[in-house]
DNA sequence: ACAAAAGTGTTAATACTACACCCATGC
DNA sequence: GCATGGGTGTAGTATTAACACTTTTGT
């Protein structure tokens, strides 16, 4: 049926980055106010085209991250999300965006003045609830990205990613209950986390605090997959509620 | 720095699929002979260019599908897996792949004579251990797919996808004993699947096989995701098998 | 009756939760 | 000493794995 030399049709390609950090025991997302149309003035994820026809994919991420954040690469984790292609996500015509999931530890406050117009962390609770308005399918995107970090939680050494080089085993403990939004009881954390083989070695020193026995400080491991998992808690349901009573 | 007006590099997009299904007991994929350069000759997933310019990327992934098996839609599992952009990958220039991840239940003999060349069913274990030389960077994906596969039997319902629309507790434990090439007890493994709510519901009728007690049919239930998980089992490490006696 | 396949009961080991309790430091 | 946060012990409970055993069919 197709005879005359047929050529595909070209897309543009995109990568967007969802950049997770812990602030003040919350966990929040990096998003910029876009300088430009279409969406001109609303929070959108960081992102861009490639830069040159050969720009790997992970290195265009990379490059907006660091764009971004001013990051001293090497101490973030950075993975490949899913890919978002509907045909009208963007009124500039077919784009196509390969999303990144980003985490890191204590980021500074987001440094104005370079590409971005204006950027701020802020907390993932409020953009999951709709508050902040995204340009685009990003709240599509957002959503999936802190649902991976969720459940990555659970399984990989993806926690030591939010961390510093140095940490206690209660700062990893605040990790797991900012992301999952739930409260966990220490003791039976502390050990379930040293019951996983290399997910985290013991660094020697320890650090003080505020008053109160000094903690140990631990370093990640080179396990990433964990086992036994940390399970995430799950909320008990209304129908089990009910159970009980109607028994 | 960039002042004249400045556009973003175009780039090519396909689809790529992993297809898996179950063929004398043995989990398979789906590979085509390819019929033109570059690779000619070599074995690649099915897959290829966008259509047209406003194809979306799972239609154009429904559609290589039913190209290449001739599949009433409907009663196949199709999932976007990842998207393999390396500069290298392919000679012609700057192709991105969105490969996806389709299960199915037995599916017949492929259909030659169509758009591909040759098409086959190769054993998984066949391309993973490398007998079979792959074009492009296809092993990678394969791998990747069939990862996830061997995953998402853990925590969702996907192996109901492998099975026809009635199916039996056994020929559902014969799924997941291929996929993860493990042996499992069979009333073990009966009373976990119907402890999980949602996952299998009893269809009322019987399946007699070549004597033995029929066997009660059941039809994939509600539940997409399977609380507690079937986890897969670990084979005990050479590490763990010497501590005994080191001790 | 016997073989074959489906489905049930039981038990020992394991893992998890909840919480009491002890330890080390600053003030 | 005592408040504060770090770390350990333990008992009751839920899950799991292993396997003996019963049920229902075809021949």
């Amino acid at each position: 049926m197709q005879v005359e030399p047929w050529s595909p049709p070209p897309v543009l390609l995109t990568v967007d980055l969802v950049i997770l950090t812990l602030r003040r025991g919350r966990m929040c997302i990096l998003l910029v106010e876009r300088g430009e149309d279409p969406f001109q003035g609303r929070l959108a994820l960081p992102g861009g085209f490639l830069n040159h026809a050969g720009e790997e994919i992970l290195d265009a991420a990379h490059r907006e991250l660091s764009e971004e954040t001013a990051l001293t690469a090497g101490w973030v984790h950075l993975e490949q999300l899913a890919t978002y292609g509907d045909a009208g996500r963007d009124p500039r015509g077919r784009v196509v965006s390969v999303a990144h999931l980003a985490i890191a530890p204590r980021l500074p406050e987001p440094v104005a003045g370079t590409d971005a117009a204006d950027a701020a962390w802020v907390p993932a609770e409020a953009v999951l609830s709709g508050e902040a308005e995204l340009a685009f399918d990003h709240l599509r995107i957002v959503r999936d990205g802190i649902e991976r970090a969720r459940t990555k939680l659970e399984f990989s050494a993806l926690a030591t990613a939010f961390c510093g080089e140095l940490f206690t085993i209660v700062e990893l403990q605040q990790v797991y209950e900012a992301v999952w939004g739930t409260e966990l009881d220490t003791r039976n954390f502390y050990r379930k986390v040293q019951a996983v083989k290399g997910f985290i070695v013991p660094a020697g020193s320890e650090r003080r605090s505020t008053g109160g026995r000094p903690a140990r400080l631990y370093r990640a491991g080179p396990q990433t997959a964990l086992f036994p998992p940390l399970i995430r808690p799950v909320p008990p349901t209304a129908e089990e509620n009910t159970r009980e009573e109607g028994d």
